[in-house]
DNA sequence: TAATCAAAGACAAATACAGTCTGTGTTTTC
DNA sequence: GAAAACACAGACTGTATTTGTCTTTGATTA
């Protein structure tokens, strides 16, 4: 139920991109001063929220960082997800004979929950 | 948005508790090979939901662990928060002025997020 | 009063996280 | 077609968190 650092940068990001209507480029050295924290660092962030296709990336002189969906459709969820991942969250090692007789109900647990957060879009940042 | 081992082992206690309707006392040595866990590690996850009023516990020869609440009433939400705490999620270091413009924006959703977790019980265990 | 049990906390080992550094590949401008 | 501006990738280090053990203390029952 926590999260990490990096997640509350990206959430950061995303809602000052959204904030920014009239800009659409932003490059990484003024989004890190403006942050405070190391280019570098903003990078990896930024390269993970790019491959969950939220935001895109131009090389180049020009280049940048951009929104990539309308910002109605980016859902405080789909951020967090794109940082933490949706690794394994539940381990069925209760039962020592192969089966486990508690997993089905903790996946499906786990399914409604995904799928509550990422459909009903409580949490959109905007 | 990930949960810790010890949150995961709760879950399974806290299931396994349900599952033995009949039963309603277990002692910490069975459960803890039941789990293949120490028992004093154990111990420790289960002082943590007694504290959470999840569970109650009994000292002395015939002591053990037993549930507080029926089954119905048990959630998801609730254990998981018994473990992981319900610190601060979010920073807010953005603005170097000393303000933050977009914190209520995070805030709220994070409140909304975790009252949302609470009140709808999307995710009881049984 | 001895056996059985839970609670508490100090402690070490393992893992995850935050952040830096270095190098590579791409696009534009001159 | 160089050179500058930029994004991308991954190795690496120190720190914080988590996991798990050990030991002691305190409570309850027979």
């Amino acid at each position: 139920m926590k999260y990490t650092k990096a997640t509350d940068y990206a959430l950061h990001i995303m809602a000052y991109f959204i904030k920014q209507e009239g800009h659409n480029n932003f490059s990484l050295q003024p989004l890190a001063s403006h942050m405070n924290i190391s280019p570098t660092y903003l990078s990896k962030i930024l390269t993970q929220l790019v491959k969950a296709d939220l935001i895109q990336s131009t090389a180049g002189v020009n280049g940048g960082y951009s929104l990539r969906k309308p910002k109605t459709e980016i859902s405080f969820y789909d951020v967090i997800k794109a940082i933490e991942g949706s690794g394994a969250l539940f381990t069925c090692e209760m039962n020592e004979n192969g089966a486990c007789p508690i997993e089905k109900v903790m996946r499906d647990a786990e399914e409604k929950m995904v799928n509550d957060l990422k459909e009903k879009r409580f949490y959109n940042i905007v």
